[in-house]
RNA sequence: CGAGAAGUAGCACAGCUUGGUAGUGCACCACGCUUGGGACGUGGGGGUCGCAGGUUCAAAUCCUGUCUUCUCGACCA
């Protein structure tokens, strides 16, 4: 049976996309461009990556916070590498009541400057140090095109912003918080994804470095799926966050910040989903298995109830689909949202004394006698899922990995189609001005530990000093 | 922001060329009948045709502007 409402994925990837967005009813469009309502299931997946993400936050120490939504110009203007980043893409408050203000506001499109703002004042010793914050909120870009979770105006993130007393300390974080993402990705997401730095020209805008996390989708374009920025004493000295330390000398502090967004929503579409709707690794779906009684004798539906109430002990997130529907309807609406695993109860198998599973990511069934152990079983059948997503969007980004050691067979593999290439890089950013001319393909990382290639830059052939992995982006 | 296409009921669309009572399918509601891959029957409700102007006796239809969406480029998480 196939989903008529969607495009085929190997017909029309972004035609596709939009479908699985919109027949999950993750979202939909409001009436100002790039503002998206999240509905009830796409926030269900946002809260699920919240609870995670924070918990794991909170464990290394952080702490919640929430930096207001506007910022005076003047203070947006202190840093200005960060400035120039992003004022093209700025909204701005101008009038307040009928009022016309004196200093015009901008819509936070990142709070570096408010926490900025916010430690000059409460800094003294080192003692105070490190200050480990993070917030959850939206965030707002003036962006042209816009799509669905993966470029919108208005979205949600979270940010997290530390200030340190050393230079160490403050590297150590950047690097740690990239680890938390990566482990995010490959763990919960089961997205396989390759973690380096930012070259110069592709960092953010006032950071010393910065470090991506780095998906590959199915169509084999590059989704940044999480950063974490080095910003040494740059926005330090900018905004004057000074303590003093234990020689009782005055010092700049030494920052990072950290985010990720719910563009990951979108990643986890464009690897996992088929033609069949939304799939979902059972460890990030905020309901893991539907059950489906058939029959009108009762019995069914009693037994359902009482799988649902041992999977539920079990900390199984189970629910019976109870509604006056076809069993037909009922499986394709649980497929379409991409329910992870589907246990069909019905009297024509209980009459063997048999259950029926059905796996979402493989549309697989499974026939089980009703007596085994169901709580272990669907623990067992959920990992089994999770880590069978993994592998296969693992293979699938290996057959979409090159390498290449000059442009013209960087041209020949993005002319096929777009992947993973890797290829040595000498570091200048006209080389990359160069790469870029073919269908836009961009650094995506420098994978310090990786050997060179060649030892030649891909560009202009003068000796190398990166191996860079490139990629057409979203 | 540049080029192209589109906007009519919750969704998909017809009607527009040649101005003259707002349509179809799915969805929705009621009742009945059904239940192993999106059942069926009968009846019913819902639209100032994206919005604002203009032309006209009369505009979904013609003209202008504007907003939104999609595709392709430049910018970005």
């Amino acid at each position: 049976m196939e989903n008529k409402a969607i495009t085929k994925r190997d017909v029309d990837f972004a035609k596709w996309y939009t479908n699985v967005v919109m027949a999950a009813r993750l979202c939909d469009y409001s009436s100002v461009k790039g503002c998206m309502v999240i509905e009830p299931n796409g926030y269900a997946i946002w809260e699920k990556m919240q609870s995670i993400l924070d918990a794991k936050f909170k464990e290394l120490g952080h702490q919640n916070v929430q930096m207001p939504l506007l910022i005076p110009e003047n203070l947006l203007q202190k840093e200005s590498d960060l400035v120039e980043g992003f004022a093209p893409e700025v909204a701005w408050v101008t009038e307040g009541g009928s009022k016309k203000l004196e200093e015009r506001l901008a819509i936070r499109p990142t709070s570096e400057t408010l926490f900025s703002d916010y430690y000059s004042k409460k800094v003294n010793s080192y003692k105070d140090l490190p200050m480990l914050y993070n917030q959850w909120c939206n965030v707002f870009r003036w962006e042209k095109t816009t799509r669905p979770f993966l470029r919108s105006r208005e979205f949600l993130w979270q940010e997290g912003h530390t200030i340190h007393a050393t230079k160490e300390e403050a590297e150590k974080e950047t690097k740690q918080m990239i680890d938390v993402y990566r482990w995010f990705h490959h763990e919960i997401l089961a997205i396989p994804s390759i973690t380096g730095i930012k070259t110069e020209k592709e960092k953010f805008a006032g950071a010393e470095y910065s470090l991506s996390n780095e998906a590959l989708m199915y169509d084999g374009i590059a989704l940044q799926s999480g950063t974490s920025h080095y910003f040494g004493q740059k926005f330090s000295k900018a905004y004057n966050i000074k303590f003093t330390n234990n020689q009782n000398k005055e010092e700049y502090v030494y920052q990072t910040s950290w985010g990720t967004t719910t563009r990951m929503i979108g990643g986890l579409i464009m690897v996992h989903s088929d033609d069949y709707g939304l799939v979902l690794p059972p460890r990030i779906a905020p309901k893991q298995v539907v059950i489906i009684p058939i029959g009108k004798e009762g019995l069914a539906d009693k037994l359902s109830e009482e799988i649902n109430e041992k999977l539920n002990k079990g900390g199984i997130a189970s629910y019976v689909d109870k509604t006056d529907r076809s069993p037909g309807y009922k499986f394709a609406e649980a497929e379409v949202n991409g329910i992870p695993l589907r246990i069909e109860v019905g009297e024509r198998d209980l009459k063997e004394n048999k259950i029926t599973f059905a796996r979402r990511d493989t549309r697989e069934r499974i026939v089980e006698s009703a007596d085994i152990n169901i709580t272990s079983y669907v623990e067992k059948l959920l990992d089994t899922i999770q880590d069978d997503m993994y592998n296969r969007a693992k293979q699938r980004v290996e057959s979409q990995t090159f390498t290449a050691k000059n442009l013209d067979e960087m041209k020949k593999i993005l002319a096929k189609q777009p992947g993973f290439i890797h290829a040595d890089f000498c570091g200048n950013p006209e080389c990359e001005d160069k790469v870029k001319e073919i269908n836009g393909c961009k650094s995506r990382v420098i994978l310090p530990d990786e050997k060179l290639i060649t030892g030649k830059c891909v560009a202009c052939g003068k000796e190398a000093k990166y191996h860079v992995v490139w990629d057409i982006q979203y």
